[in-house]
RNA sequence: GCCCCUGUAGCUCAAUGGAUAGAGCACCGGACUUCUAAUCCGAUGGUUGUGGGUUCGACUCCCGCCAGGGGCGCCA
């Protein structure tokens, strides 16, 4: 917002470091990091050091502050500066505090919505997330995959890039066919009702208790993988039906995330085209292939030369039957052929990344130039007190229906109490945007490194910094707007004595349009759940200490402004993490 | 054996190579006739696993070690 007058300063600066004789400085603005001052600030330990470096004799940081010092005398009274200091080796520099103000407050009006958005960069990138396998039941486990790849997808797009959400189900494979099984023998005839999630699930999840203790149903399971291979009518017509229910239930699942995906994908839609591209790579000598006596594999480490870093990706089973391999390669190039993309990223758990190194290698040798632009957004998994890891075949899930449905009664209780005069529809909406709102953030709220371990106490904690925190905050300040008429004043300019929280509150809204870049770089919404926090912190502090609507003007009308600036930031940042702000709680 | 991740307050986690390492929870003490107390204020709490190195400056980068987790040819 101050790139102008930041851009005059540092050619002063080098100008003055020239007419010195110094060497060019390299300038690095970072915030002046005292709390309630506005202003970038550089420092000259680097300059200094590469003087004393030369032969001069100095003391570092004694030479950074007389540099400082002299650049401080040198800019006095730069346009846009309140202030211009040297302390401790750093220049600060002090925005007028009314100047700032009023440009933060007026561009995050202006801008509404879009304030952090950037302009289209013109590139397009794909992200591939969630990646269910029909036919299972969707638990806690799965859930941090699909909140982190909405929200990067979120993100990316707020930064400019087009973004094409993609989703790749598992509608085939040894877990579908055990499903079959199990239907044909135990739940014949029998149609999904109510938690259609739930009955597959546990179809499921019979099914594999079957087979894993009895050899009998191994044989039985295996014949019936043989039916479906030679495309026995009454079986592809089962798995059909069975798979659009799975879909269907998939689909409510994410309705109720509030998650949408542009493009979806399936492993029987690449499986044919996986086998064949597998047969050219034999005849191009990039796979080997090893059978009877073995698969077929690509050996990267012997291609690459490398030792014990790629190992030896298997891209078909020795009896020709497909891998995930197998079906990700031809994906892939499916997904650049389709949407001409600039970047490709998969969103899938850490374990997975030897496999998507394999991938993207074998790719490369594939001659595809693209191939350095596919990213594996590695994410650590969700598990259970005790370093348990969720497994359905364990009994050790925890489904999300589950989980929703008791957040969202306890986040109803909660509203019951402190609103009870609302109607009851809008109650439980509240309730849903809450109970959400505080899942998500918690997963978010944490680095993508980092294990989550999920237990019901703290899933179900909505004090402290959770989503319900900031939620809140934006209710007050939209309590404040509906009071004061909804008609947001005019520009004015602050020619008061800002106190401050005001002024810490208006510049964490200012740091918003570079942390959604920092965010969108790294592929992390961690930056933007802390300040999502702390803007709303900052702001309950305001509220507490600054009167809005009984405030004298002009002093009313540009806190007014100020509540409708945190209210929009607090909507956008908890937009692009995939939150509801509630406008009542 | 090779590779990756993690180690920061009692607990869960933050911290652009930069100024005094910060939050939440828990615990203790305060604040509702007030724009919604799902809030605020105060107190307590640290040898950043460990030993070196690089740097003017290291929680952050590099190397070793310790501890925990994960991955490594026909699972997904």
């Amino acid at each position: 917002m101050f790139e102008t007058e930041q851009k005059n300063i540092e050619n002063k600066i080098y100008q003055y470091c020239h007419e010195q004789g110094w060497p060019e400085p390299a300038i690095q603005w970072n915030w002046i990091p005292f709390s309630g001052h506005w202003g970038i600030s550089t420092s000259f330990f680097q300059l200094a050091a590469q003087e004393a470096k030369s032969g001069k004799r100095v003391i570092v940081n004694q030479r950074a502050q007389e540099i400082a010092k002299s650049l401080a005398d040198y800019l006095g009274g730069s346009e846009g500066f309140e202030r211009i200091e040297a302390v401790n080796g750093y220049l600060n520099l002090y925005y007028s505090t009314s100047e700032f103000a009023w440009r933060v407050v007026n561009e995050v009006l202006a801008k509404g919505k879009s304030f952090g958005r950037k302009e289209a960069l013109n590139q397009r990138v794909m992200v591939e997330f969630s990646q269910p396998n029909t036919h299972k039941a969707f638990h806690v486990g799965h859930l941090r995959n699909v909140i982190l790849g909405d929200a990067v997808s979120n993100i990316l797009d707020f930064a400019g890039f087009e973004v094409i959400r993609a989703n790749y189900y598992g509608d085939i494979g040894l877990h579908v066919i055990k499903w079959l099984w199990n239907y044909l023998k135990f739940h014949n005839g029998e149609k999904p009702s109510g938690d259609m999630v739930r009955w597959l699930g546990d179809i499921y999840a019979e099914a594999d208790r079957r087979f894993e203790s009895d050899p009998a149903v191994q044989e039985e399971v295996r014949a019936l993988f043989g039916r479906w291979d030679r495309r026995d009518p009454d079986i592809v017509a089962l798995w059909e039906q069975s798979r659009a229910w799975s879909l269907e239930a998939f689909d409510q699942v994410y309705r109720t995330l509030g998650v949408r995906f542009d493009r979806v994908y399936f492993e029987s839609e690449v499986e044919e085209s996986g086998k064949e591209l597998i047969s050219d790579l034999i005849k191009k000598g990039i796979a080997r292939d090893e059978r009877p006596d073995g698969a077929v594999i690509v050996p990267l480490d012997e291609i690459f030369g490398t030792k014990e870093k790629y190992r030896v990706l298997v891209v078909l089973r020795s009896d020709g039957t497909s891998l995930y391999a197998t079906k990700d390669l031809p994906l892939a190039i499916k997904k650049f052929e389709e949407y001409k993309l600039d970047y490709s990223i998969y969103v899938i758990d850490v374990r997975q990344s030897l496999y998507m190194q394999q991938i993207f290698k074998t790719l490369e040798l594939m001659g595809y130039s693209w191939a350095k632009n596919c990213y594996h957004l590695a994410y650590e998994i969700v598990n259970l007190p005790g370093n348990v890891t969720m497994s359905s075949r364990d009994g050790t899930v925890v489904l999300l229906e589950d989980l929703i449905r008791e957040a969202v009664a306890r986040a109803l209780m909660v509203v019951q109490q402190k609103n009870p005069e609302l109607p009851q529809a809008t109650k439980e909406s509240i309730a849903r945007a809450v109970a959400l709102g505080a899942i998500k953030y918690s997963m978010l709220a944490r680095d993508n490194t980092k294990i989550v371990t999920f237990d019901w106490n703290s899933a179900l904690d909505f004090n402290g910094q959770a989503a319900p925190y900031i939620q809140y905050a934006f209710v007050r300040a939209n309590s404040i707007l509906k009071k004061a008429g909804e008609s947001i004043p005019a520009c004015v300019q602050a020619s008061y004595d800002l106190s401050q929280a005001e002024i810490e509150l208006i510049e964490l809204i200012s740091r918003f349009p570079n942390e959604v870049q920092r965010s969108a770089k790294e592929y992390r919404p961690l930056y933007l759940a802390t300040l999502a926090y702390e803007i709303a912190r900052s702001f309950n502090d305001f509220y507490n200490q600054c009167p809005v609507l009984q405030a004298e003007e002009p002093i009313r009308s540009f806190r007014i402004r100020l509540v409708a600036a945190a209210r929009q930031v607090i909507g956008n940042c908890l937009g692009v993490l995939g939150i509801i702000a509630p406008d009542v709680m």
